[in-house]
DNA sequence: TTCCAGGTACCCC
DNA sequence: GGGGTACATGGA
């Protein structure tokens, strides 16, 4: 059972660690009971990230992010562990990363009125979290990903950080990287990129690189704090970046949570399910914010695993 | 082999 | 502003 306050500045309520029971279990690894609304692979495989991979031998899952490697696994009890971790890193970054701190259970209370599409999709993609991913790698992770497959993405995104990444050492006998900086991908050749399997991508991604590199990392590390249309237009200015990488770009990694990125299995599941003609992405939009708002990122999220796996 | 993939830039009207 | 098309390449 979880222990909820109310916050003062937000009408909603939070979750904070001390909330949580972190019990150490040996040297960097504990174990977390309390959380509520959490399901590793429906967060790890629902699209929003690339750097994240089930272990196949045990269904846990291990990712890399910024300079942390860590294993998750979800046990039958409700608890987690998470090795390769100190109470005091779960507590000072994973939490928040994890997006522990927010009560989905409103979230979805509040989606599934009066939208059976969306009582399904939430039902069936239960315990999803939008992890607070980074900017810059989350803006080159979606370049990467226009007319392409997640499987392929995941692959280009590893060969990306193994040339040009900063080597993090050894965890369970892999060698993990960080992901480049705009300044070390600046620094890349279009045939360095090109190795990577990126195609015509190669282009776009090193353009980006120079422009974030050389004079506006500034203006990339407001975009969280300007108004979402305000961050539209300049990230769309970037080469490679059209409406569906920026709107991702926006919600996953600027927490811009009223977006709501469409892409070809949103159309399908816009068409087949919500009655849209196929082309009428104004409409669409217009619908999301109209019936979503605020919380239509998360609507988005649980639409698109749903339409991956059953449309 | 062919089709398709978390689209965008560019051109035309 | 809406509608076509080329673009690189690997996964299924």
């Amino acid at each position: 059972m979880l222990f909820k306050k109310k916050t003062s500045n937000e009408n909603i309520t939070a979750i904070t660690p001390e909330h949580l029971t972190i019990t150490e279990e040996g040297e960097r690894r504990i174990r977390v009971s309390g959380i509520d609304h959490f399901d590793l692979r429906h967060t790890f495989d629902c699209g929003q990230c690339f750097r994240w991979n089930r272990v196949p031998a045990d269904g846990s899952y291990t990712g890399v992010v910024d300079d942390k490697i860590i294993n998750i696994s979800q046990k039958f009890d409700g608890s987690f562990v998470f090795d390769n971790c100190t109470p005091d890193e779960f507590r000072d970054f994973w939490f928040d990363y994890l997006d522990l701190g927010r009560d989905y259970g409103t979230i979805i209370e509040t989606l599934n009125r009066d939208d059976d599409v969306m009582k399904t999709a939430t039902g069936y993609g239960s315990g999803i979290r939008l992890l607070r991913q980074d900017m810059w790698e989350t803006l080159i992770s979606f370049i990467i990903s226009q007319n392409s497959n997640i499987p392929r993405i995941k692959k280009s995104i590893e060969a990306l950080c193994k040339i040009s990444g900063r080597p993090l050492g050894k965890y369970k006998g892999d060698e993990y990287y960080a992901f480049p900086s705009p300044e070390r991908i600046s620094g890349l050749t279009i045939e360095d990129l090109d190795s990577c399997g990126l195609g015509y991508r190669s282009r776009y991604i090193l353009d980006t690189a120079k422009t974030v590199a050389e004079d506006v990392s500034i203006e990339l590390n407001r975009m969280r704090d300007v108004p979402l249309k305000e961050a539209e237009e300049y990230i769309t200015s970037l080469n490679g970046v059209g409406p569906k990488v920026a709107n991702c770009f926006l919600l996953f990694g600027a927490w811009h949570y009223e977006a709501f990125p469409i892409d070809v299995w949103m159309k399908r599941i816009m068409t087949e399910l919500y009655g849209f003609r196929e082309n009428d992405l104004k409409g669409m939009q217009k619908y999301a914010a109209d019936h979503f708002g605020k919380y239509s990122g998360f609507a988005q999220q649980y639409l698109f695993f749903y339409a991956r796996e059953n449309l």
